[in-house]
RNA sequence: GCCCCGGUGGUGUAGUCCGGCCAAUCAUUCGGGACUCUCGAUCCCGUGACCCGGGUUCAAAUCCCGGCCGGGGCACCA
């Protein structure tokens, strides 16, 4: 029975089969609802440093945060936090490229803004502290502070006037206080149990910071703290979604929402995302780039949102991914099965199919005395895309994969997909002779003979496969109907699906997606 | 060491707040089969899990206590 006939007949036998099956295609999932959320009133943010490139771990808070707001008609803030010019510097490309993703992510935002352009801002909202008596200048020593707090101990410094801390914070700003010596802190609870709540620190000395933005205009610089907690409420941010190492965060913030009378926003901390056995971390790719090891940082092994794009991974998979895994607290790790899965049922109708032969080996084919052009169509279920002609001409070899060398080692007789049936007579690394047997594909379904694909001639072409830590390139033939152009994303049939890298000049570069 | 937070099949996830309808959902992987000129797609069928121990209760994946394991924080980083 076809597949025509075996619907008939199980309407018959059973019809409700159908309705269930209709029911269960429309079940996707979907995000639960956001607490406190209300219509046209939701405002979220994504806030990256940009001191690296943006990554799949990254894409989590960035995603959730676009959903919501869409999901709310709210609104969708792209915030750099970019107030750390020394330990962790921002660059100016990845301000770009970080804009660049997440639009190619299909994330707009609705409003840009940089928190170093809004450093007087900062100022306003210290001093007001410090006047109010909720924060002062510590001059400490670092670790004979560190000493005093974790004996649940007042510097020296706290307890003084608000005159004093604003003639202190004062010299802070006029470069009296070099770099190192003095800090502003947000007075909590010295007895809080955990030390690291504390006095915390909001805003730091820079000598030279040679900001890409800001140059040497400023040389107080908040801390992410400080920062974070004034940006997320001027900017009227009702939900953050960031990582679980921003939870202790959150109760150091609510310190200062209290004094300054604000009310917190809702926060979901979600655990660390990662890919199976792929480095996300920024510092560790950075320094593998540095070192040569990887070609950039859209390297095809990594797990930047520009390594997967290079991979013909869609930016609608990547956000399926995510929303599967949802705003558990506990950290996840997505596996390449998930995400080639989900990348292939996006791709598989868009891609075109090709004949790519990985490591040629040339077979001669004797018995078969006339030029045959095989007509294979570039969609299986798209006949209406047209086909592409591989031309077979007697005397002239083929060639067939060394992929393939095992296959044709323990068969007798093999199919050359869409061509003709060939017995082997010779098989080796070097090259395969065999002799023609037979046109009728339905000869070799009968015998249950095995199918390769084949190439008369082709361009070079070289694709890239990650593994592991490993890139391995394959090089080999691909047809010559195959006029592609960069960013296709095409099937190398019984290969894999894989993204169009370069090309140039009648060569090509691909890079290998998955199966 | 101190302080948070987690723990459902190989992987991811639903259910946990408000105990029963959960001998636990869906997806992926894996195994088997159907169909198909790709080892693609499609379609059937199947294997597979509530970290452990106590307690509460007529009833616990769900509540309580303890343990174990995992993650994170303890920066003048974000």
């Amino acid at each position: 029975m076809n597949i025509e006939e075996q619907e008939k007949r199980l309407r018959e036998i059973y019809p409700e089969f159908f309705e269930e099956k209709k029911e269960k295609k429309e079940e996707k999932k979907v995000l639960p609802p956001l607490p406190k959320a209300e219509k046209g009133k939701v405002v979220t943010r994504f806030a990256p440093n940009p001191d690296g490139v943006f990554h799949l771990g990254n894409a989590r808070a960035a995603i959730l945060s676009y959903e919501y707001a869409r999901m709310y008609d709210g609104k969708f803030i792209l915030r750099f936090d970019d107030t750390d010019p020394k330990v962790k510097r921002p660059e100016p490309i990845f301000y770009e490229w970080i804009l660049e993703d997440l639009k190619w992510l299909g994330m707009e935002p609705d409003e840009i803004h940089y928190a170093s352009d809004r450093l007087e801002l900062y100022y306003e909202y210290a001093e007001r502290l410090l006047r109010m008596g909720k924060a002062y200048v510590c001059t400490c020593e670092p670790s004979h502070y560190k000493k005093l707090r974790d004996e649940g101990k007042p510097c020296p410094h706290r307890e003084l006037p608000p005159e004093i801390q604003l003639e202190e914070w004062r010299k802070m700003l006029d470069g009296e206080y070099k770099e190192g010596e003095a800090v502003v802190r947000i007075k909590t609870d010295l007895k809080h149990p955990n030390p690291a709540v504390r006095d915390w620190p909001a805003l730091r000395i820079i000598d030279e910071p040679n900001h890409p933005r800001t140059g040497n205009k400023y040389r107080v610089w908040p801390l992410y703290n400080f920062a974070s907690a004034v940006d997320d409420h001027e900017l009227g941010v009702t939900h953050i979604f960031r990582g679980q190492e921003h939870a202790e965060n959150e109760t150091r913030q609510r310190y200062m929402y209290d004094y300054l009378g604000w009310g917190y926003p809702q926060a979901v901390h979600h655990g660390r995302l990662s890919i199976e056995g792929v480095v996300l971390s920024k510092s560790k790719t950075r320094k593998g780039i540095e070192e040569g090891r990887y070609l950039g940082w859209d390297d095809p092994r990594l797990g930047t949102i520009r390594a997967l794009k290079r991979r013909g991974i869609k930016p609608e998979a990547i956000r399926e991914v995510i929303i599967e895994v949802g705003l558990k607290r506990s950290d996840t790790t997505i596996s390449w099965d998930n995400l080639a899965a989900i990348n292939r049922k996006l791709i598989e109708p868009i891609a075109n199919r090709y004949f790519f032969v990985a490591d040629p080996i040339p077979m001669h084919i004797e018995g078969f005395e006339e030029e045959f052009t095989a007509e294979v169509p570039l969609h299986p279920d798209h006949p209406e895309r047209g086909v592409r002609k591989l031309k077979f001409t007697p005397g002239k070899p083929i060639y067939v994969s060394k992929d393939d060398l095992e296959l044709l080692k323990k068969s007798e007789y093999i199919r050359l997909k869409d061509l003709f049936n060939v017995r082997l007579l010779e098989v080796s690394e070097r090259e395969v002779v065999a002799e023609f047997d037979s046109l009728e594909y339905e000869k070799a379904r009968e015998h249950r003979w095995r199918m390769i694909h084949w190439v008369p001639e082709g361009k070079p072409c070289e694709v890239l496969i990650p593994e592991g830590d490993e890139l391995i390139v394959k090089r080999g033939l691909l047809e010559m109907d195959a006029t592609l152009n960069v960013d296709d994303v095409v099937q190398f049939e019984r290969f894999g699906f894989v993204r169009v890298d370069a090309v140039e000049e009648g060569k090509l570069r691909a890079v290998f997606a998955h199966k």
